[in-house]
DNA sequence: GATGAATGAGTGTTCATTCAT
DNA sequence: TATGAATGAACACTCATTCAT
């Protein structure tokens, strides 16, 4: 609605997923947007609150992603599997991991959650458990209708995500986002996730 | 050798590892080592030198001991397996992920090479292509002695490593490095690593 | 006569008086009135218009009830004392030093004398020259009605107001203007005043 | 010992005294001493260190005075009075009241006071408790010694003390402190001592 | 080896004021 | 009448660094 607001917190996505919150000054947010450095505080109380409403919207969006993926839990079975690809692919990659808003957060969280209590623990929440407890699920009910044997949910879980995790902190979070690094990434993902269902179809 | 120098070190590796290069400043290492700031400047040309000195030690001694793995390899194959485990238990991880010094450094790579393409290499080196590209020897040689069938070293590689290296960051990364954190790691990577060698004997 | 004008100065003077001029922001004003920072300046040219309104309409009533003080002396001599006590006692204390409107300006002006070579000619005028001036008139009528012996007029009035003058630097120019320090004030002036004139008596 | 330091404090009291801690920068401290801002923080760790430095030296100044104050009452009654007159003027109004050092402070706690609570209390301490206290054992002395009737030494003192106030806040207190000024306080001042010590002889 | 003293550049923030709407 | 938006000037304070001693 607000336009320069809009662009202030743009602008200061860009920088602080970049150089990590503290390393960025108003100064340097300013200079992009093309505003002086008082009317920032026109719009938002002082620096805190910039971070803050960028981490309340990333949350609003990341709430709403997870819950499409866990309605696709409820899906009737004959098609669950195949669905659940396409959501897995779609939602959790696509629109969230490599999602420009999305995937700037997670840097700058990837940077504050180091020396910041309260980030430590968005940060291990949105990265670990969440993504392994929804991964559990899905095992669950892949088990329960038999489609896998194991019991251990919880360690297939792991033994899914930790590849996506690591080639997340190898591809996407480093350096600049580009197209090359995505498709890097995907590549990796892909020929994995294949892998996986295929040594899971042979037991 | 000089004491107020390894001083210097010592303190600003753990204020550095805790809050990053650039949130600590001078005035924070000097009053923990009790001296004045301009004394630190007898020791070193400035605060990068520090960090320099910092890195440049830790290299030799990931060196070493990435040196002392590889050895490993050479082992006749009676005894390899055994000798194995060993070592990445010995080495790798307490020598290498938990020892303080390391452990530091890498926290330090950690918010470093979020935005310092320099760091960002040291950082791949460290965290990916020297772990992966090990254990893809490791896999080359059980592929060889026949203990192993899959041919895809590559892939047998990150799904090896992929675990821990998502328990090292939830778990050794993250906030003080209590003896807490290393016992909840150790138990699951040892979980990990029983359940993979379980297996891969299997098949 | 405008309701957000006078919204304004009343909360302006709340807020002056407690902290000095120069130590309140419009800000803190507007935070009080309910309307923005932009909108004082349709009511008044600047923050010192603010002040200076304020000031005018406290020397409006000043002035008013002075005259009706001075109008106390031209009463005939028979119930010259009793009129006086009260007149005394109704106009300056009650009307004047302790009414809120009044007190808040003189606390002010408390402040602002020390920094303000223009409010120190006020302050002076209205706390030391005016009453003082009064009291020896006072003093000067007593005398050549035989009431009074002593010839310098002058002197008796600095004995008569410096306690009270002490009384009300002590308890009405400082913290909170509560009932009781209100009460604190009455308490020692109506002693010293009761002192006063039956010293005055044994003559 | 320290010249910066010093010159730093004399013209911090200087300016602060003038214009009121608040309203003083340290730009404008730094222009007079000759020295940039940031050299200040090397001395004090804050601006407000300033002013605490400047009122504990104060404190002591005054508690040696008061102490030598009370000393004299102590002296052998044939020579007390006289002894107790020089003490009351040598060290309460030359070396307190218009000692440039105390001076300044109390134009300071002048203004302080008003709006923060802490500087109220050591405000009223040392210009109306301890003045007050004092002079009020001074009229018990006197009353033992049967050279003073009444039996109220309190009230005694604030008739004795609260001209001597009225005149402070009159001429010490206000604009520079001249010596003119200082001439009307003391001519002011020792008529009214005189007057007094004349009226309690007459009774 | 160490430090007292200083500094230039920079940081986040506040404030009175302006002006088009 | 009121406000949304902006701004220049100021403020207290921090920091890495220098240099004479």
């Amino acid at each position: 609605m607000n336009e320069t607001k809009q662009k202030i917190l743009d602008s200061a996505l860009d920088l602080f997923s970049q150089k990590g919150f503290s390393a960025v000054s108003i100064r340097d947010i300013c200079k992009v947007v093309g505003i002086k450095e008082s009317s920032v505080y026109y719009h938002f109380k002082n620096k805190q609150a910039i971070f803050n409403e960028l981490l309340q919207h990333f949350e609003t969006i990341a709430t709403a992603l997870m819950c499409q993926l866990e309605q696709g839990l409820m899906v009737p079975l004959e098609n669950f599997e195949e669905n659940l690809f396409e959501k897995i692919c779609g939602c959790f990659f696509e629109s969230y991991l490599m999602d420009e808003y999305c995937n700037k957060i997670m840097r700058l969280l990837s940077i504050e959650h180091l020396y910041n209590d309260e980030m430590q623990e968005i940060y291990d929440f949105w990265l670990f458990d969440k993504p392994l407890n929804f991964q559990t699920k899905v095992f669950s009910v892949l088990t329960k209708a038999g489609i896998v044997k194991t019991s251990d949910s919880n360690y297939l879980a792991v033994k899914f995500y930790a590849p996506i995790f690591l080639f997340m902190q190898r591809w996407l979070f480093c350096g600049a986002l580009t197209e090359e690094c995505k498709q890097t990434f995907r590549v990796n993902v892909y020929r994995h996730v294949n892998h996986f269902f295929n040594e899971m179809g042979d037991k």
